[in-house]
DNA sequence: TGACAAGGTGTATACCCGACACTATGGTAT
DNA sequence: ATACCATAGTGTCGGGTATACACCTTGTCA
């Protein structure tokens, strides 16, 4: 523990640094967000994004996943940085600098419900169309990764790391349709999917109900993100 | 003891913020970019990117353009951010977070060289083929920056950033032979132009030589860079 | 064993992109 | 004035890619 009467004392003013966290999976073919209700001022008892402070001798990166993990348990996730919020402002304390990312987590890879840090009173999952006033400029840093994940559909492979290990065309076409928001054709779906040589079948059949089962894929590359055409 | 009125503390450590900017041009049908030599520790006699630290009442796009003016004169180009870089030893001095920014301007923008700001000894134009060792990780910025251009030729208008108030259609096919690094078919660039429907016709013709005139254009939203297709 | 519900498959058409070659026009030299 | 030079400017055809579209298959459950 840091002590409280240490100051830190330099010959120009310094910003803080923080990292804040978009964090998206999709629940009941609803596109979703992580936010937690703040326990202090400011904007006590408003919702906003998972986030905190650098660590003097942590990476960005680093920090980002940190902060991922306290508020999720969730780690080994695509991460990716997204933009850097400086408004004078944006802040009322002090000047703060954030650094933005966003995540992907796959629905199923919530064990549990997340539990609430020591700086917020609860943690919960929204629907995007459904959201709360949020502290700070968090809108913008939600509009703008939603923004950047529907932009990333077209020209890369990011729709994947929604997935869990194993996955059904099925389950990946409805995906695309939620984030895309509109039915997709299913016969050119799969010949699109098939087309870019990314996946390959289990052998295993997934049985999900009261019908003919559904051939079960994984990513010949989970982790890797590629930028298709 | 240093005087507490020049000095500014903190119940735990800040980083100190910077922003960089890689300043884009086209000459003589080269990319080139600007850089400054530092004129003090560390990496003193280093080149480096153009770019200093964050007033502490500034927004961080303010700043990246205030650099830009300093050290180039030029101002109401095409800015934008690009990264934030923060590995924790990438300078040696403090912990630095550095909020990396791109700006593209027009050959024809740079009226006079420009002029060596106070903590440069130094400042020149470097084919983006022939760059010196850089300072820091500025070889890594500028790394991304040409990729982050480069891929945004496909999707964007953002190469007639490069472009003067107006221009020729060989003049502008010329810059997208230059960062595409490849030659374009004439008939088929002025097709895709065209359909664009983003340029106009001035009247005016524009004498470059002993042969045929070419006729000018202008871009009917100057300052606009638009997301295509 | 029949009804249900989702899984799985191919073809025909429209559109877009790339390959390709010649004429037009102004400048300059003789 | 005339001929030559250098860049400006223009259209078509073909291949490939994307889209529209409908029916049979298979397992479950009543």
């Amino acid at each position: 523990m840091r002590n409280p009467s240490e100051t830190f004392s330099y010959a120009y003013p310094h910003p803080a640094v923080t990292t804040d966290v978009v964090v998206f999976t999709i629940r009941q073919g609803r596109l979703h967000l992580l936010l937690v209700k703040r326990a202090n001022p400011p904007f006590r008892g408003n919702w906003a994004l998972p986030g905190g402070f650098l660590d003097i001798d942590e990476d960005l990166d680093t920090c980002a996943a940190r902060e991922l993990a306290e508020e999720t348990g969730i780690s080994g996730v695509y991460l990716e940085q997204l933009y850097t919020f400086g408004a004078t402002h944006r802040d009322p304390r002090e000047r703060v600098i954030s650094v933005a990312y966003y995540a992907l987590i796959p629905e199923q890879a919530l064990l549990a419900p997340p539990r609430a840090a020591s700086d917020a009173t609860a943690v919960d999952w929204f629907d995007i169309g459904e959201l709360p006033l949020l502290a700070f400029d968090h809108a913008d840093v939600i509009d703008l990764a939603r923004r950047r994940l529907v932009a990333k559909l077209d020209y890369s492979t990011i729709a994947f790391q929604f997935m869990a290990d194993t996955f059904t065309l099925s389950e990946l076409q409805s995906v695309y349709e939620t984030l895309l928001n509109q039915p997709l054709d299913k016969r050119n779906f799969r010949k699109r999917i098939r087309a870019l040589d990314l996946i390959e079948e289990t052998g295993r059949l997934r049985r999900n109900g009261k019908h003919r089962p559904a051939r079960e894929y994984r990513l010949r590359h989970p982790k890797r993100v590629e930028i298709i055409k």
